[in-house]
DNA sequence: TGCACTTTGGCAACAGCGTTGCTTAAGTGG
DNA sequence: CCACTTAAGCAACGCTGTTGCCAAAGTGCA
């Protein structure tokens, strides 16, 4: 159940329940689990489990997909989620382009749309596109409701944008609530970081990483414990700004030493591995404060020169792991994912709760999500 | 309901809110809470909130006390916690002394006992002297359990000991379950700073809120939305290492420019304002990173110029908020509590999940814990 | 081929949760 | 004194997962 302030019901307790096997069909793919899997897993009763598949098979968001080999009785049933029982938009609003995208329930990307956009130009204009795009790939499917992806810094929790870097004049403004009235349909607005970072928490089987992002600026997609950290302002992530090097160059923040400083010059002068270097100093910090198991890096300037970053940002952790005497350093790697990540991490956010992850941000999707609320069933 | 990966039955949905309904009668404290109140912050109907609250009453952990005034028609009934339905053991082991409390169910301190103790004594004199203090405290009661903390590194979830910087014998015992073997009851291991947080946690309202403590080391207790960050090792909160000062001084750790190293070098030269600066920076970072709601400060260290500290910490996060360009900065303090706080918070590591915080460690008290398995009321 | 055994999974009855509908308790105000 | 308001409990109820039992569907040996 979620950590939360508010009393549970059986209706609650049924749509937990029901996301958390929705949850093991999703985790187990293709290959499918059984039902005494599913009961072993969730410690409900195997009875308790035949209920609940019962019950999504006949909505539709599971179905018995052959059996396994026989251990010397009865062979178990193998079941699957229907990833096509309910499809979801996510959006990635970035300072030149916007990518749509559709996914099913199993997060498989079904269409994708990319267009030109100056984040410069009209509310209006924007929203329109934005509209426009996710409309022309919905093509009448039921839609659980729409995620997007924008720069920071935004309120998640209102889904309003505040001041975005070079773009003064959306402070202020409802993104969330302007799409959601144009379109009909749930509206969930995060960071472009945390978005690439729910895509990635849904992805790998890491508990607790930290995704970090190096394009024009950096920051920083946090997941702890298997739930994204958005702090209390949706303000959580902003690690370009960390400082490391007290006194060093000027940064346009007005502080002095911060990390993106530091990285972008080095980058600038051509010198990725310096720029590495600077960045593994900041996700050694970021390993020793929050003890996380693994070190992401995405974004336009270390997708340039991956093996670079990777192996600089390596180097530090290693040595840092040496000199704390453990056997081995969390481990680094290039995020995986591809050109529509962000897009597809967006989705993510109205994909999660029915799961059972997160809240579904500022607009629950519903109080609670439950299976049988799914829009193709109604 | 907890965020977990189980599922949840009858039993489990009634210990959630019955534990909902214990918080908010512990957070109510003497001023007391009625039904309806309870109903509405719940989200519970009140005639739920009737029957969990007779239970309550029934068992003992809940009693009626007074009416509020009439608003025009029957006026409400005002429900208290009982607080010494329960208690539980809190025990700080610090490098040179132990302190143990006793705390009942509302967290208030009934007894204290501190007596100086090697931690380079064998193990036998440690669990022996730790156990004598808690039993002298005990007195016949019935106890929840006992909640350790100590100087880490360590591992929360198996108990166990890690190489205390200074008392490498320590690496590896399994302090945890000697403690539980010699008193026969349930005991949760955590790290000093953890504890000291979870205390801060349960006491004030703060969200989200990090503790640094500055003594003969710097750490920092985490606590997020509400949680307590451990991490995945119970390794989170190394604050002291972070590098502020890239090819800065040689710290003991290995590295250079680590924000310990930096402030423990300007206390020594006597330069509080400089140490206090240092510790400034690490908290702008920690700001920026986690977009926590406050600041506090403890240790010895801290405790010796309090103001200073304050003053030095709090500039560098205003001049970070005029950057930013927010009205406010974050807010810092020193840490309340007292002498006793680390003890008074090892404590909450047992009353947390009473009152559906946390998930009770490593050792679960009870699987659920329920009022009703409170051993008063056998 | 037949029978014993193992394992899976559903049917039926059940205890217990919060909810609903209604009644009783206990005040205020004209 | 009576109408009204608000609080809180009783009883019946729907629905949850659980328990006890049984049918289905395999394996393996005689």
């Amino acid at each position: 159940m979620n950590r939360s302030n508010s009393g549970a019901n059986l209706p609650a307790l049924r749509s937990h329940n029901a996301a958390l096997v929705l949850d093991l069909l999703r985790t187990a793919g293709d290959a499918g689990i059984s039902r005494l899997e599913l009961a072993e897993r969730t410690g409900l009763t195997p009875q308790a489990v035949s209920k609940i598949t019962a019950r999504l098979r006949a909505e539709g968001t599971a179905t018995e997909a052959g059996r396994r080999a026989s251990t010397g009785g009865k062979p178990r049933t193998v079941l699957k989620l229907v990833p096509s029982a309910g499809h979801a938009i996510g959006l990635h609003l970035d300072r030149d382009e916007l990518t749509a995208v559709l996914v099913d329930l199993a997060g498989t990307l079904v269409g994708v749309r990319t267009v030109p956009l100056d984040l410069g130009a009209g509310h209006d204009t924007v929203v329109g596109t934005a509209a426009e795009q996710a409309e022309s790939l919905i093509g009448g499917r039921p839609i659980l409701g729409v995620g997007v992806a924008s720069p920071g810094p935004l309120d998640h929790h209102t889904g309003v944008l505040h001041r975005i870097t070079g773009f003064p004049q959306w402070n202020g403004f409802p993104l969330r609530d302007a799409l959601a009235a144009r379109l009909g349909l749930p509206v969930v607005l995060d960071k472009d970081t945390n978005a690439a970072a729910l895509g990635l928490a849904l992805r790998g089987p890491a508990d607790s990483f930290a995704y970090l992002h190096l394009g024009t600026g950096l920051g920083a997609g946090l997941v702890l414990g298997g739930t994204l950290l958005r702090g209390s302002r949706t303000g959580a992530g902003e690690f370009g700004h960390q400082t490391i090097l007290l006194g060093g160059p000027a940064c346009g923040c007005g502080a002095r030493g911060c990390i993106e400083a530091l990285c972008l010059m080095s980058v600038a002068r051509g010198d990725i591995a310096a720029a590495a270097r600077f960045l593994g100093v900041g996700a050694a910090n970021l390993v020793g404060l929050l003890d996380i198991d693994r070190v992401l890096l995405g974004g336009r300037t270390v997708m340039g020169a991956q093996d670079g970053f990777v192996r600089g940002v390596r180097a530090v952790l290693e040595e840092r792991a040496r000199r704390g005497g453990d056997a081995r350093a969390v481990p680094v790697a290039v995020a995986p994912g591809g050109p529509h990540a962000v897009a597809e991490g967006a989705a993510r956010l109205i994909l999660g709760p029915v799961f059972g992850h997160g809240d579904g941000g500022g607009t629950r999707l519903q109080a609670p999500v439950r299976s049988s609320d799914l829009p193709i069933l109604g």
